[in-house]
Formats: structure tokens, sequence, C-alpha cells
DNA sequence: GCAATAAGAGAAAACGTTTTCCCAACTAGG
DNA sequence: CCTAGTTGGGAAAACGTTTTCTCTTATTGC
């Protein structure tokens, strides 16, 4: 009955140091030294060895070199964010700085499940992650995990950090500001916000900054409207915002892109537009939605890969074992400029 | 100078198996034993062990575990998708398989970069994977790596696979045909195809089997629209299918949700209702674009959480040693139903 | 020519498990 | 009472490295 199966792939064992040794006659101990540029020996041993290592394609077995460093060189990547839109730049970013240092990274999608982030989190330290980074959709809700006391690093990104923990996040309050200091700039005079619902502690943080900034800039505060992240909550806001007798608003500022859309396509639905008559800037710079706006869609951008960035490089040298005070760290947005803005009366430019 | 810096945490050393066997007054080689249900010893002495493990928190180093099972319980994913509309929904069911295994899942970003493959790659080798998925955001290329001739088994998800290698993709043709045969079964008489570039191989497979539906249901085949696979191209396609004196399509066959997204605003904007004078289908079936669309769009859905899952679940078994025949498996596409297409005259729905 | 030093290389321990083999102490059979 | 078998448990090897220590041989200084 075995005579007529496929093949059965052989998989050969992989060649071991001992090989190495063995074939270029000396001892393991040598022979390690020798690829580690240890110890002492004539060069022309070194270099015999090297060679042997070379021919044979002798890989060390990081399993054994973990076991004795005590260091891994894995660090476990724990999210709940299925969607992707966040997580994924950012995941990119830390990625990006932890693969150059030769760490390696564990994805674990924990969901909201207690159970599974339970199962991921002992999986981890099974497997001796030198560390851990939390990342999440949303920056005010918990991991359904308890990271809180950890024998090994934990650094939040993105997600609702422990007390004392360290963590970065986006300076929430500073993209709002960043948007409507640009319309002001651009000398436009109502300025509404069109944003999400009321449970998103980001929904508050802009709103306020928005606020702020209106006040600062000597205009009048439009009360914003709250309501959900979606392009139908950008029609219904357009409806309400210019359905009146009143002065009707010159620019939105929309609490995420998928807002911004509606808001742009529910304008051009009644006539008015972009950018002449209202200025639409956006949230997330989320490309695929904002450049298939018509125009083009301004928006604040969230740095997320460089928020995964920062936090790779902080856990590593938190793993390197350089303390770092713990704290939530808030990194700038940047506002990516469209055509949704119009451009500035003199030399500025909004492109 | 260093008495006013931040308290370094300290990590305490974990508990080892000697650990528990010194509390508990027996060898490690008992130790184990009693923990894994082997060997011979009275039940009082392994549950005697096994509470003072639970006690002193003990869990087994899966690095010496890995080290003496030649078995990580770890794998690779190898990915070119940094946008992640397709890679989510495939990771997360690669994942889901794989994490009830107990096994973990490495998560490399190769982007297209030869250099940063072989990194990976190496990398996973050198950490002993068990195996590695490669998994792109195109059927018709290849990841940057050469996954040929590794010693460890290679799975292929929904990317361009080595020859005589076991590899998952959706059934392009067969989504085409549903779609297709759903527009024929409501009675649609003249359906049109709106699709992405020549480049990939997945436009002429999905034409191809739109054509032969056309023909087994006795109609009309209007020569499909190659494009982007952009909103902006679902517009221009609207203007090329319904500028015309001869008789207009009833129904559009999408190559993907945003092209579909680009026909539907274009057909509202010209007068056309959707779905009553035009259905409307998409593909790729992704939520955040098929829903917003004014009716919501009914989408050929390629189930790659579904594609995931088999692709983790073959891996384990050809990780446990079972062999599994090359060659490439498609796996069906599905129809999920919105309110773009109308309902059918009869008993059958679309809703 | 002899001690002191340096150079080159190997032996062995260690990392934390699992597993095979072995040994002592019982138990049962005659 | 003596042997054969069983039971409970430990010693040691193994996985593949790195590192410390030790040993032998060559070189130098006087």
């Amino acid at each position: 009955m075995a005579s007529d199966v496929p093949p059965v792939p052989v998989f050969p064992k992989p060649v071991t140091l001992r090989d190495v040794a063995a074939q270029a006659g000396v001892s393991v101990a040598t022979a390690s030294k020798a690829l580690n540029d240890q110890g002492r020996m004539t060069a022309e041993t070194r270099e015999r060895i090297r060679d042997t290592a070379r021919s044979l394609g002798f890989r060390p077995n990081s399993l054994a070199q973990s076991l004795l460093r005590r260091r891994s060189f894995t660090v476990g990547l724990l999210t709940n964010d299925t969607y992707g839109r966040f997580s994924l730049p950012l995941m990119s970013g830390i990625s990006d700085s932890l693969v150059d240092a030769g760490v390696s990274v564990f994805l674990c999608n924990v969901e909201e499940d207690p159970r599974l982030g339970q199962l991921h989190v002992e999986a981890m330290l099974d497997k001796r992650v030198d560390g851990i980074i939390a990342t999440g959709k949303r920056i005010d809700r918990h991991l359904p995990v308890d990271l809180s006391s950890l024998r090994i690093p934990v650094i939040y990104a993105f997600t609702q950090p422990d007390p004392d923990a360290v963590a970065f996040v986006s300076d929430d309050a500073g993209g709002a500001w960043l948007a409507v200091e640009h319309f002001c700039r651009l000398g436009r005079k109502r300025i509404a916000h069109v944003t999400g619902p009321a449970s998103f502690a980001v929904v508050h943080e802009r709103a306020q900054a928005y606020r702020a900034t209106l006040i600062e800039n000597g205009l009048p505060v439009i009360e914003p409207l709250l309501g959900t992240w979606s392009e139908a909550w950008g029609h219904e806001a357009v409806a309400k915002l210019f359905d009146t007798n009143g002065e009707r608003p010159d620019a939105v500022f929309c609490g995420n892109d998928q807002i911004a859309r509606g808001v742009i396509d529910a304008l051009r639905e009644r006539g008015l537009g972009v950018p002449n008559d209202v200025g639409v800037i956006g949230f997330d710079n989320w490309e695929i939605v904002a450049e298939a706006t018509r125009p083009p869609l301004t928006s604040v951008d969230m740095n997320l890969a460089a928020l995964g960035r920062e936090a790779g490089l902080t856990l590593l040298s938190l793993v390197g074992g350089k303390p770092a005070t713990p704290g939530i760290r808030k990194l700038p947005c940047r506002l990516v400029m469209r055509q949704s803005c119009g451009r500035l009366p003199d030399d500025e430019k909004d492109g």
C-alpha cells in the first residue's frame, strides 16, 4: 500500500557545527570560535574552518544559541485589529525596525477574546520572546490580555496601555490642530467638524483641539457633529450643516476619510464645489479612500509606520537593558496635501 | 550618575524544571515524567510534583524542547502585501488554523525586495521553523524569494507557486461564473464586464469564464473592458458602455469592488437606477467598499480566510510527515448578496 | 640551556528539556 | 529461602551551541 503514494519529500538533517568541525579536522570549540571571531588560532585555521562551513552551508541553530544566551531574538506582536487599516502600517513599521536587528516577530491575533489572548501570551512566554508589543485598533481600549506583570519588557503602540508602561500613540489633538490651522491660513472662516461617536476618546480630544484652534484664530465654533465613522454619516452631516438659512460652512474637518468621502459626495450632489465653495480635510490618510475622492482628499496622517518603528526601537533598547521612562509618548501627525482644500492665496501651497 | 535614573525593571529568571524537581525532592527526570504523564511512579508522587510545578508557575522552555524534538512549533509567513486587503483575511485564517495546534507564526514582510526576502528566509531557517507559507497580493506573481529547495515543507497561498509545490488559490473562473450566472437567473440579457489591466492573469481567467457563461446561456458577449482597478476606471467604463446608440447593458460584472463603486456612482450620476435599470456585481467583497456603495454591493468573495485555514492545516499535516500531492488547488468563491442586483422574479432571493 | 610567556587548540560545562537505560527494593512463586 | 518479575525512581546522554578552563607546544628573554 505504500508503493504508489506520492514520494515523501526527504528533508535532510541540517548541517551542524560538529559536522563542520569534523570536516575541518578541528574540535567544535575551535570551529565555534573560528566562526565567531573569538579565541586564538592561526589565520589559516580560521579561514579553513570558515571555508568548510561555507561549503557545507552551515547555519547555526538559533534554538541552541537562544537557549544558551537566554535571548531568543524574537518578539511577540499582539493585535486585535483584524481589519488592518491601522495595524498594517504599524506592523510594517515595527517589523522594519526589528528585522535589521535580526529579531523576528510572532504575529498574535487575539481578536476580542481573552481566552485567545491568554493562549497567545503563554505561547510567547513559553517560546521565550524577548519582549512584547501590544497593538490595537483603538487608542482607548485595552487588549483582552493582562500584560502588567510579565517578566519581559512590554511596549504599547496605538492601544490603551497599563499604568507605568511605555506607550506610543498618535497626537490626535495635534492632528486636529494641523487641519484646522491649515483651513485658517487658507482664509476659511466657518469651519465645521464632522466626526465619529462619543464613545471614542479621540473624538473628544480632536473636538477639543478643534475648538481651541478656532478660538485662537478668532473664528466661530460650530458645535462638532458626532455620528458614526461612515460615508453615510458624512452625507447626513452635510444635510444638517447646509440645509439652513444661516451662514453655511466653507470648510469641513472630518473625523476620518470615509466621513470625508461622504461629505465630498454630498457636497457635489448639492452643487457645491470642493475646494472652491467648501474645503474638506479628512483623518487617517487612508490612501485607498483619500485618492479616490473627487477631488483627492487632503488628510491627516497619523504616521503609524513611524510610530511602529519607534515602538520597535524602544523595545529593542529595553531588551538590551537600557531603561525607558514609563509614560505615554504622543507622536506628531502630518497633513498630507491633496486637492480638497484649495491653494493658499499667496506663496504657500496645497497641492 | 546612576542614582536618579528610573528604576530598571528587574526580570526574574524563569523557573526551570530543576527548580520544580528540587522543591518536590525528586530528580529532573522524574519531574519531567510526572508532568508529561510518562514513566512510572506513585500517583502521590506525580501529584505532588504537579502541585509544586503549578505553585511555582513552571512553564517548560520551548527552546529546549524544540532543540530536543527537532520541531519548533513555529512557521514562517512570507508576504509582500503591505496593503493588506488580501493578506489580512488570509493571515487571519492561517493563524487561526495554527494557533490551536500550538504553532506560532513569524510574520515576514518581504516587500518586493530580494534582499529582504533572503534575509527573512534565512532567519526563519535559522530559527528552525517547521514550515513556511508563502502569501502574496497577486496569484500570478512570485515572491522575491526562492523557496524551491528548502529542507522544510512550503505551502503557497494566493501567490505564484514553484512547480511541484502545494498551492492554494481562489477559483476566479468559478467566481466569474457565479456572478454571470446570477445575472442570467435574474433575467438580465446584456451583461457587461469591466475589469482590470491585461497584465493580471485573473483578468483573462475571469473574462474567459464570463464569455463562456454567457454563451452557455445563449446571451450576447460584450467584449470585456480592461482598465485599472480604480473607481475612476469604473466611471470611464460606464461612459463607454452607455454613451451609445445601440442597446445598453442591463448588468455589469466588475473586476473588483472599487471599479463597481465607480460604476454605481457613474450610473447614478446619469440617472440610471441600480438595481432596477442596471445590476452590478463586484469582486473581492471588500466590506468597507461593498457596504458603502448605494445600494450596497453584491460581490464575489474569494473566501480567503478559508483558503488560509486550508493552507495552515495542510502545512501542519505536511510537517507531521503526511505527504500531500503537489499541485494547485482552486478553492471556490461565493457570492455575497446585497442589494445591487435586484431580487429574483420568483422564489429565490438576493437580499 | 632554562624558565617564563604566549600561541594554538581541545575538553568540558552550561542552557533546559526528554528519554533511555539502569538500579534498588519490593512482591510473588516455588 | 531463593529466584524471577515488578515497581518506583534516578543517572546520564542527547539536542547544538558558546565559553571557560586547561593542556601542549613554540617562542622569547636572559
